[in-house]
RNA sequence: GGGGUGGUAGUUAAGCUGGUUUAUAACGCCGGCCUGUCACGCCGGAGGCCGCGGGUUCGAAUCCCGUCCAUCCCG
């Protein structure tokens, strides 16, 4: 397909902008911010529950599902719309990240990576063919090409090898892709904290006619400090007119930064995750539903909130089913993290057409990192 | 009344044929962490006059005596 972008403002102090996109009829309003459902469901929520939070567009993970149940099982299904009843959109992952996570034994060479399954430990090999294959079979709208993510600590010589392969491979994807109407193939560019390599990287990713690009590779154990500078030093390299993802992005204040610098779409776990972890997010700060000064707290998760959860509920019954194992905490966690990160999504996008985004970066970090005691 | 068994962190237990310098563990409690999800997960911390009182010994949660409590069996 050729994925229509159109920015709709641009900020006239820094890179953010506002845009949107469309795939099947269905619109996305940039900056996104998609949950993360690896095997096809947002854990513990259910898709209409994430429509009517505000999400029209979710992560599934390829190589989670291609271990289970196996991605022809899914086609069969009529892909990840038809299995999980889901009728927005998808973007699956390439499954390059995974291998990197999660594979134990994993041997790359320039013609794929061989790993073992985390799962039984089953030897699989991983090729750019078999990653657009199964991301065929899942019915994604959006496509991610098969890259190699080297961890935040790897050396220049290994980060080097790596664009090459991730370079290798996004031809191979575009090769191996065939292009459907709705579908948008997006590449991925690496480099480590490696200025050099990264601008050689993306240079060659975007020698290639991908719907969007990806800056890859961030948040794997690098210090904070070099990614920031990778991020201000690429983000606005990256073409102005297609969709900028940063993969796996999702710390609020992180968030702030890479849209200031032009990113458009991310994902991540943070929400979720935390959320069955018992931490909860709110513009005054990040909190643990496990600690004991919210035993007998009656109030909301967070004042003010709109969410079903703090509709209903107080931070001593929450806690409570936190604590007897209830999944009901877990459900209730999860739904208002998504509904805040929705909100602050939403918030950034008004900034950004009021042109103020410096000033409600520095007024929400002001008191979202500062938080201590008795701020709730 | 006689006999058996048991009393060790908040809880349940291990250690108990005497001897490593800070008496283990699990759960609970307190706190931290989580960035393209092996994730109801991971890491750390606090907490014990080893029922009580004597005795033996260089040394006792461990052996002996007494005592209290719990529990079971027999009268």
């Amino acid at each position: 397909m050729n994925l229509e972008f159109q920015i709709k403002k641009k900020s006239g102090r820094n890179f953010s902008r506002c845009g949107e996109f469309c795939i099947r009829g269905i619109r996305v309003e940039t900056p996104v911010f998609m949950p993360v459902g690896t095997y096809g469901a947002v854990k513990s929520v259910s898709p209409d529950e994430i429509y009517e939070i505000g999400y029209n567009l979710i992560l599934a993970n390829t190589y989670h599902l291609y271990l289970r149940p196996g991605h022809k099982v899914v086609e069969n299904f009529g892909g990840l719309r038809g299995f999980t009843g889901f009728d927005r959109l998808f973007l699956t992952d390439s499954g390059g990240f995974q291998v990197f996570s999660l594979a134990k034994l994993r041997e790359i060479n320039e013609n794929g990576v061989t790993f073992r399954s985390h799962i039984d430990g089953s030897l699989h090999c991983f090729t750019p063919e078999l990653s657009m294959e199964v991301q065929n079979s899942l019915g994604a709208d959006i496509i991610m090409a098969f890259d190699e993510c080297p961890p935040g600590n790897a050396d220049y010589e290994y980060v080097r090898k790596s664009i090459e392969i991730t370079y290798n491979w996004a031809e191979r994807s575009i090769e191996a892709h065939k292009r459907k109407e709705d579908q948008a193939l997006f590449g991925i560019f690496q480099g480590g904290i490696y200025l050099d390599l990264r601008k050689e990287s993306l240079a060659q990713i975007t020698s290639l006619p991908f719907d969007g690009f990806a800056i890859g590779g961030l948040a794997v154990g690098e210090k904070k400090e070099d990614a920031y500078k990778i991020v201000e030093e690429m983000v606005h390299r990256m073409p102005e007119d297609r969709p900028r993802y940063a993969m796996g992005i999702g710390d609020p204040v992180d968030l702030l930064f890479y849209i200031k610098n032009g990113v458009d779409m991310f994902d991540c776990v943070m929400p979720t995750r935390n959320a069955r972890n018992g931490q909860f997010f709110t513009y005054n700060g990040r909190f643990n539903i496990r600690n004991s000064r919210f035993t007998e707290d009656r109030l909301p998760l967070e004042e003010g909130c709109n969410c079903y959860s703090c509709r209903r509920f107080s931070k001593g019954y929450i806690r409570h089913l936190y604590f007897q194992n209830e999944i009901l905490s877990h459900r209730l966690l999860t739904i208002h993290n998504l509904n805040f990160y929705c909100r602050f999504i939403l918030d950034i996008k008004e900034a950004i057409r009021q042109d103020r985004l410096e000033e409600f970066e520095s007024r929400f970090k002001s008191v979202f990192s500062e938080t201590e005691e008795g701020q709730l």
